[in-house]
DNA sequence: CCCATAATTGGGATGTCTCTCAATTTCTGC
DNA sequence: GCAGAAATTGAGAGACATCCCAATTATGGG
């Protein structure tokens, strides 16, 4: 289990301190028994604290859930900018952001899953997902780069893509070039040619990891 | 709400009457409340029968969710099946299952809301989906229609885009062509060419329904 | 080092859920 | 239309969940 949270609030006061343990703890019993079924108790037991302090930092499940669910998007976000900084085109980006996603999904199981599941439970965070994934796809629209119309349907097929992989490759039914050839297919969906597409999506990976 | 199982088990005998009865409550509660929220209770009480008697023919409510999602997944295919008789190219059959599997959910959104949830539930379910799928495209492999290597991994993340598609067309997110547009996408990944993948998937379609 | 404030603790009131079972009602074959 | 079998009923035991709160413990600025 990758303390994330807590190793990140590790200067900050007890107050935020505690509500990190309580957000990792949260993550892992999400993973494990899935959102629904997970309880503020378990929860608060895998924190090593008491259950009345679950409701000091926390409302109810939902809210800790939210919580949860946004600032491990905003975490991945923030990764995947930071590691596409030097990336111009969009076929590239794109092809990097979808394969570094099930990477770093299944590279921290736990996440992985909670993520997953988190995004079926939360439609304000797909929605979010699916603008963040539009991003990089409008820009090569706009710069020739894809050839197609794009619209919703099209980002929201693509984010399903991405969860069935990221999903398969956590039951371990898919191995590592998965990635890869997810890529493949949503290049070639977006009118990038064969050849482009093959050599665009193949491209050697360094792994990102969520904590510095 | 159709009472699909009741209508079907009418002249047996009263056991299984109820059974139907208990089967069809199920659906309504697991499309309302989805299925990990269900509580035997709430279904006992929507088939307006005590709760002591669901017991009586199911074990928990586990085996009332597998028994509603495979005779649900049996049903959809034995439609599909029979209205595809006539049909010989496998382009025209992936696409009419695609289609039609969509509105069919759309238009029983209990229907649709409970297997969509059930596929996620069951992994035996989405196995038995994949598979139903695949046979048509392998079939088209092999008549040569299909120009594409196919593999598990393709087979999912069509399944994975008829789930989103089904999704969004409940939340009213999408409209009546959805079904039309995720087929073209279909047939243009495995190697159609985008003329016919466009006269294929946008065919009239005649409505399907589960009851007689 | 002290004390006001903040954080934590854990027991308990209340509610819901699962599953059982003895009593009762409904079926069905004769 | 009756007797035995089958199905149904609903109350309740036991497990567990949520959320509150009075008592206790920790924290950190002066």
């Amino acid at each position: 289990m990758q303390a994330v949270f807590a190793s990140r609030a590790r200067d900050e006061g007890k107050s935020a301190r505690t509500r990190a343990r309580l957000m990792d703890a949260a993550v892992g019993v999400f993973a494990r028994e899935g959102i629904e079924a997970a309880s503020v108790n378990e929860i608060a037991q895998a924190a090593d604290v008491a259950n009345g302090t679950f409701y000091n930092h926390f409302k109810d499940k939902d809210e800790i859930v939210g919580s949860v669910a946004f600032a491990m998007a905003r975490d991945v976000a923030a990764r995947l900018d930071e590691a596409m900084q030097d990336l111009e085109d969009a076929d590239e980006r794109t092809s990097f952001a979808t394969r570094q996603f099930i990477e770093l999904a299944t590279s921290a199981p736990e996440w992985g899953r909670a993520l997953v599941d988190a995004v079926w439970h939360l439609p304000a965070l797909r929605r979010q997902v699916s603008a963040y994934a539009r991003a990089d796809i409008d820009r090569g629209v706009r710069d020739g780069v894809f050839k197609v119309e794009v619209d919703d349907l099209l980002v929201d097929l693509f984010a399903s893509m991405v969860l069935m992989a990221v999903f398969l490759r956590l039951e371990g039914e898919e191995g590592a070039d998965t990635g890869a050839r997810v890529a493949e297919h949503q290049l070639r969906m977006l009118g990038v040619s064969a050849a482009r597409a093959k050599r665009v999506a193949w491209r050697t990976l360094t792994p990102l990891s969520l904590v510095e």
